[in-house]
RNA sequence: UGACCCAUGGUGUAACGGCAGCACAAGAGAUUUUGGUUCUCUCGGCCCAGGUUCGAAUCCUGGUGGGUCAACCA
């Protein structure tokens, strides 16, 4: 108790963001005497992504922060593009980030007969009306910013026929797009959202709720903030493009004369090299770009979670990259530093060679195997440790070995000393090439006994430590290489008469086979792992116990190819 | 050019009229049986012009720049 109250003296609290002052402001003001009552509203009409992870922590945050609650709110209103399984999806997205909607969860579509009734409401109160406007005759007279737009000649009806009318659009008497319920407010508005906007339209579709009991179905704007009101709920979070619908979500509140929630709208999130669309993000589903929404290149929190990132990264991430007004574009480095500093922790390290050249170690026994120790992890001792098998002939990474090595090159090479990780140290004797490629075959290497591992002479200083995997022993694994899906940062800034689809990274994806210590059969789907010296790596639900799969969740930091780039 | 919104290092985000700070990125060094981690340090910012004030990133006015809105989508 002590140590925390020290812990929380010490440690300066994050200043609050503009929603929560707003929160902060409204409490004190006895506002809802109090009460914090947030939302998620997804549409199910695709899969979430990292953009809605934002609003996902902010939402469940907000209300954890301030002893409130959360709906999970799906707003269903059209039939046309709603599934089911994006619902299924959604659920298992919002509870794997690691929250809980408890018994609350909702659909506009259980609010149909009241947004109904609201309708009514309103036509009786001469505040809205059937028009047998075409949509494009309606998109006609709609103006535009700088002009105002035309009165539809049907916006005198009678309430009477107004009622009849709507009724008879609810008993499906007419086809889909033949008449709507629009409102009436001002076609003059200089707010487009003010314009007579449509409330119902007709459409005989199959709703993955309600059945065929309805053929009419409210627009989005006219059900969302009721939906909201009935669900009493405090602040209503959005992202910015609803700022200008605020007004009229607040002209049906009030006309209605029901519960006023608070809407506060924030800046969507971006990320460099990627696009957070639905539409886009679909279009690469459909045309085959990646395989499926849960692609291991793709910004959706299921192609996160099958690439091996955890939900406590993506709620850091979250966390830190703030909430504000402003447009923004994160930088996909911050995701990246948020998997490999909870990665670094919380990952085992293992050795893997992905791609192998043979080391012979002239002087060790030829039949001798000895089983060698080293840590799990270092920044967790509780981890404990694991065997490796060291023998005569090993693999080690290509990449290792120079013949021809630069000044700062710190890795094998002939007549130099490297240390193999919890082995020995090894020196570089000659090469053995293929006589007609020049390629290099074998590695010929001497060890010094002494140097083992936690021996004394262990402790002699050599210029780098590199990874291995005994041949005999190794176990061979794929190994799937992601790197970012575009090679733009912004794919969306087009040039010419190209698309966004033109900017798509050919070298996303590359899949390898490599060496693993024999520690790997013990790796469990979802599990993560550091490749010692190469990255983390997690295990795909693609693995059998005859083929291991492992993605690449992102490399390690790494100074050395970095500088060599830049030469 | 109508309404609404926004403007702080390369990126993101603080400051509530009183010394512009933090994180990521970038660069340098130390430590290291991972060229990882960790630890130092460096680089670099208030869109512009007026006004209010002893004092303005902050308040006001006007510019400039950017975004959103003209589906029977959400």
């Amino acid at each position: 108790m002590e140590e925390l109250k020290i812990q929380d003296e010490e440690k300066e609290p994050r200043s609050l963001n503009f929603i929560e002052e707003i929160i902060e402001d409204d409490i004190r003001n006895g506002v809802n005497e109090g009460r914090v009552h947030t939302r998620f509203p997804p549409e199910p009409n695709g899969y979430l992504h990292i953009g809605h992870a934002k609003s996902i922590c902010l939402n469940f945050g907000l209300a954890k922060k301030y002893q409130g609650k959360t709906n999970l709110r799906f707003d269903d209103t059209n039939p046309v593009k709603e599934d089911t399984e994006y619902v299924d999806s959604i659920m298992e997205d919002v509870k794997w980030l690691g929250f809980d909607w408890e018994d609350r969860l909702f659909y506009a579509s259980d609010y149909f007969e009241q947004i109904f009734e609201y309708a009514m409401i309103l036509i009786r109160k001469e505040k809205a009306y059937v028009c047998d406007m075409t949509a494009e005759e309606m998109s006609e007279t709609r103006g535009t910013p700088t002009r105002p737009g035309k009165e539809s000649p049907f916006r005198t009806r009678s309430v009477e026929e107004n009622l009849d009318l709507f009724t008879r659009m609810r008993h499906g008497e007419f086809p889909d797009g033949t008449r709507v319920l629009r409102a009436r407010i001002d076609m003059a508005s200089p707010n487009m959202q003010m314009r007579d906007p449509v409330l119902y339209r007709i459409l005989h579709a199959h709703h993955h709720r309600t059945g065929d009991q309805w053929c009419i179905y409210p627009m989005y704007d006219f059900a969302h903030g009721q939906s909201d009101s009935i669900e009493r709920i405090t602040h209503s979070i959005c992202t910015l493009e609803f700022e200008v619908h605020r007004p009229l979500y607040d002209w049906f509140i009030r006309e209605i004369g029901i519960y006023v929630p608070r809407q506060i709208e924030f800046a969507r999130l971006n990320m460099t090299y990627t696009v957070m669309s639905k539409r886009k993000l679909l279009e690469l589903v459909q045309e085959g770009y990646v395989n499926g929404w849960d692609d291991p290149r793709m910004p959706t929190i299921c192609g996160l979670r099958r690439r091996g990132f955890t939900p406590e990264s993506i709620r850091n991430f979250t966390e830190i990259i703030g909430v504000a007004k402003r447009d923004n574009v994160i930088d996909v480095s911050l995701l990246e530093f948020c998997i490999r500093e909870n990665l670094n922790k919380h990952a085992n390290r293992l050795m893997a060679v992905l791609n192998p050249v043979k080391i012979i170690i002239d002087n060790y026994p030829d039949d001798q195997e000895e089983e060698l120790e080293s840590v799990n992890n270092p920044e967790d001792e509780s981890q404990g440790k694991r065997k490796i098998p060291f023998s005569k002939t090993l693999f080690i990474e290509r990449e290792d070995f120079m013949e021809e090595p630069p000044n700062k090159f710190f890795r094998l090479a002939p007549g130099r000393e490297v240390r193999l990780k919890a082995a020995y140290i090894i020196k570089c004797e000659n090469v053995v090439k293929d006589p007609i490629t020049g390629i290099i075959n074998e590695i010929h290497c001497t060890y010094d006994p002494m140097t083992k591992s936690g021996m004394p002479d262990s402790s002699r200083k050599v210029k780098g430590t590199l990874h291995w995997v005994s041949e005999k022993q190794a176990v061979k694994i794929e190994v799937r290489l992601y790197d970012r899906l575009f090679i733009k940062e912004n794919p969306d800034d087009i040039e010419g008469d190209k698309t966004f689809k033109d900017y798509l990274n050919p070298d996303s994806l590359k899949v390898i086979t490599a060496f693993a210590e024999p520690e790997v059969i013990n790796a469990k789907i979802y599990e993560k792992y550091q490749f010692e010296r190469i990255g983390y790596f997690s295990v795909d639900k693609d693995s059998t116990p005859q083929n291991l799969v492992f993605n690449r969740v992102v490399p390690l930091k790494d100074s050395w190819t970095k500088a060599e780039k830049v030469k």
